[in-house]
DNA sequence: CCCCAACTGAACTGGCCAGTTTAATATGCC
DNA sequence: GGCATATTAAACTGGCCAGTTCAGTTGGGG
């Protein structure tokens, strides 16, 4: 799986490149980040950053496979089987709510968009490592939840992905064209208990009408 | 509204230059769009080019404005006050599907993002002319069948954005981040009718759960 | 205390590209 | 035919920036 790696990453001060990358990556863009910067931030000539990474593409992509990591691993740790539907889902919508909402999750995703035509293995590998990671670990519980009668999904895969639509309604076209500044607490609580409404409606099972 | 294009727009070539413009954005995104290219593209010197255009990001914000409106107008066109909620919804999930499928309407929404911190107001402007525009139509539609009893809405923004989402779900992502190629109709068609389904399952009148 | 590897800083190369300039040419209207 | 305006080609400026190079410095293990 990793051809690339294994080579280096000796050195005493590699941590502290990825760290800086990141920050200016974030901060900037891909395009627009510079590598004097990103060296300077690290605290690191540039001489060291070119070391440890041939070029400013790899040292990327290594910044958004880490990201991935952290939210996947958030993910899971909110899969509390005690719950009933609609409370595990509404905890689900508030992460993805929250995700779309932040800063940095919006800035990752535009680098990702920007540079997927130029570089399309670093887009098809974010998207691998996150969107699809997170669907599939929704439509696991879906299929899981239909099996023991409690939701009434037919198809768990759009299902999923309909879910992470909706929690973006209200969000995400604002965000990530900086339309609207970070929304507030209470719009994100009501578009996630909005969404979370309109997924019972649809699949829920009519015990739930009550 | 209009501030800064009143005046020019005299020469024989205009429609050229944007066109050129268009092709080569699309082709190419905005960083990557090299304005000799466009030029040459558009069968037209540089130098009339900035004899209209004072910069590229004028330019391309005036191919993005062209774009939008072509959008707007094809949306006008789908109202029909005679068709059921339930068609009237699904004639609007299909264009609104289709529109995400199609490479030239990522390819502009990828330019957006991609630029939106370092030129925010393009990036507004597009949201302006593009997302909210379509929202208010749909609110407005939510809002009237509302009203007359045909459909039960109680927040038509959110319901407008929440089905523009809906229309998302299996298309969009994978396409934004070029992890799958143009989608067939087939199933174009099945997350317009789910899409359909899931808001009348919300938002529907009891009537029509018969 | 010495040596080797990692690290530094600063200058440098080479390429790219937006935007300007100029002097000459085309076009069309009166 | 002549004038004003639009257009052209091509060279040029100035800035930016990824990636390289090198002579010298640090720091920890033997």
């Amino acid at each position: 799986m990793n051809v690339t790696r294994p080579v280096m990453r000796t050195g005493r001060k590699f941590a502290q490149v990825l760290e800086g990358a990141r920050d200016v990556f974030l901060a900037e863009g891909f395009e627009g980040a510079n590598v004097d910067d990103i060296a300077r931030v690290a605290g690191v000539s540039k001489a060291t950053l070119y070391s440890y990474f041939p070029d400013k593409r790899l040292l990327f992509m290594e910044v958004a496979r880490a990201e991935c990591l952290n939210q996947a691993e958030a993910a899971m740790k909110l899969v509390r089987p005690d719950l009933s539907p609609r409370d595990q889902l509404l905890g689900g919508a508030r992460q993805i709510v929250e995700f779309f909402n932040s800063p940095m999750s919006l800035s990752i995703f535009r680098m990702c968009v920007a540079e997927s035509e130029r570089f399309p293995e670093m887009a098809r590998e974010f998207y691998r490592n996150g969107p699809l990671m997170a669907r599939n670990l929704l439509a696991d519980y879906l299929k899981c939840a239909t099996e023991q009668g409690v939701l009434k999904v037919d198809n768990p895969e759009l299902a999923a992905e309909q879910f992470a639509e909706l929690c973006k309604a209200g969000i995400f076209m604002r965000r990530v064209f900086g339309a609207a500044e970070e929304q507030s607490p209470e719009w994100c609580e009501e578009v996630a208990q909005s969404a979370v409404e309109m997924f019972m409606a649809r699949y829920g099972v009519q015990q739930d009408a009550v």
